[in-house]
DNA sequence: TTGAAAGCGCTAACAC
DNA sequence: GTGTTAGCGCTTTCAA
């Protein structure tokens, strides 16, 4: 089949390519009965309308960029699946960019972005990237951030309290028994979670008087956490863990199990995320739900919004999590 | 920010548009201090290409779209990683469409991808979607299909041969003992990989001589295989169980060990998919390889050289997996 | 209700 | 080595 342009679809039904487009656009104001000849004719050939070309006459592709730290993990491919779900109701196209740690030089990914004229950017990113938003700006992308609190004209978020979530649940093991001591995993890969969860257990401490630090930092000598884990959690003066990824926590998990200490008895354990392992883990793992799917359907939700309104209302939104106990937690 | 063209570029370098262009493209046919000229410009005003209407003049949108079933599992975003990775490479943009079923109308996919005149498509999916193929063909796009071994003139495959890893396996367990049991968990989402995992096992029994079936089919009243594994695992009258999902085995695990069965004493279990995961539960359960990530990268490969070349003398590619037991087989 | 024509931003002959 | 111009396939005034 070759190549089929509005041009052949105009000759074949013998009208001009000005009413061949009306048609393809479902404007009213064509006649019933030119309109049956042109969808024939369409029908016929096979014609496809070419949104490239659509793209550079209306000056918008309906494609926005999504930009995500890499495409591994679950939590990740949730918030893809939320995205592109609200995203195909709108009919809009998702050009995905990880930006791999090493591998990518950021910079050239928002060079792409740039150049590919998208009408929005969504980023999930657990790093800021200030200067890549600032350049964005420049081109006048509305953007979505998912995970960061913040707004500018240009820019809304979608995002998780977790400082708050971490915060709540540590005071609430201190009302119970002041003498709990809680400490949150240190996650390399999610620095600004890690520095959130860290504040959530600051406060708490700091709210009952305590005097204690909160934060199990492991060290870079150490690959895995398993490893660390293996030779000092029983040096680890904190009776109650909090981790972001599920990975951290059954890695503690075994660890413990391994140099004899029980859970929850002797330790209990808690991560952020929640994936169908923490479930199928054993003790099962208590864990909060940061509703990944939501994030990233909302986040589409929001830009949309910005896409077809001036003025955007809310451009913080913040999501609620859930927290489930099961059995690495004592109660 | 206001949108700047290579008309206004070359305004501001006093020269041709046509000028201009060269310089963007790297064309060797420019005066060294014309092109320093033009740089200039195009750095003052921040201008970028507008890869829309490059798309628009040279016919090819250095595009391709990946089709992917969901992007919510491990295994496929190891896959995605393995392909943007080596898109980068060759400057590739990827386009993602997920095929979520029961949502999105495949239909409405395969049109989306014609109109969006991407230079190539990659599909992973477990159906084959012989009818989509043959509407993506009509449109002369080159493919490449993850997972099945098939090809044709615009189609190529990478794949790994799980009925091959299947059979290996059961006929090696089968050599050791001739009386051992061995039997594939059904996975619902993946008929395609259920059906060469069974094949692989019929295959090994008829080759020694044995009558058996080798198929464990989980009743459709049953969402969650735990629920069935708990119920039924003492009946089953396999003592080798092999599935393709880190997750499935692990329910069975899970199920075998609330009812006092021991493993890998009394059940031996083993999967396809290789996740963390899989060294995280205890006992920690044995699986193949399957190399998520380079069946992505290969694929990636193989649909440039289709773009590159005319003909690509190897249109089916067979990758290699591993075996590697742990703690969930004897021996 | 329909058609003619300009324009979206760029590339690639072809001419100079 | 550089400029001129005709497309690429579509949308959208403006006329008819």
């Amino acid at each position: 089949m070759k190549r089929v342009t509005i041009y052949d679809v105009a000759k074949e039904a013998g009208v001009s390519l000005a009413t061949v487009s009306r048609v393809i656009n479902g404007l009213e104001i064509v006649r019933e009965e030119t309109r049956v000849k042109v969808e024939t004719a369409i029908d016929k050939l096979g014609y496809k309308p070419n949104a490239i070309a659509q793209g550079l006459a209306l000056q918008k592709t309906t494609t926005i960029a999504l930009l995500v730290p890499e495409a591994s993990f679950a939590y990740t491919g949730q918030i893809i699946n939320g995205l592109i779900d609200v995203a195909k109701i709108y009919k809009y196209n998702i050009m995905l960019h990880t930006m791999t740690e090493g591998i990518v030089d950021i910079k050239d990914v928002i060079d792409d972005v740039i150049k590919s004229r998208v009408d929005g950017v969504i980023i999930y990113n657990d790093k800021l990237m200030e200067d890549e938003l600032a350049e964005l700006s420049k081109y006048h992308f509305p953007i979505v951030i998912i995970g960061n609190k913040m707004s500018d004209t240009q820019i809304s978020s979608v995002y998780v309290d977790i400082e708050k979530a971490v915060y709540e649940l540590t005071l609430s093991k201190l009302h119970e028994d002041k003498t709990r001591s809680i400490g949150v995993i240190q996650d390399r890969k999610n620095d600004f979670t890690t520095k959130q969860m860290i504040n959530g257990v600051r406060r708490a401490y700091e709210e009952m008087g305590i005097d204690k630090d909160g934060y199990i930092e492991i060290p870079s000598e150490y690959r895995r956490s398993y490893d660390y884990f293996l030779d000092h959690i029983k040096e680890i003066p904190y009776d109650f863990m909090i981790a972001n990824r599920d990975s951290q926590a059954i890695s503690a998990m075994n660890a413990a199990h391994e140099v004899g200490l029980e859970i929850p008895k002797d330790l209990e354990l808690v991560c952020l995320i929640d994936s169908k392992y923490n479930s199928m883990v054993r003790p099962r793992l208590s864990s909060f739900a940061i509703p990944a799917y939501d994030l990233g359907a909302v986040s589409m939700r929001v830009l949309t919004k910005m896409l077809n309104e001036d003025e955007v209302d809310d451009k913080e939104i913040e999501l609620s999590y859930l927290y489930t106990p099961r059995q690495s937690t004592r109660n």
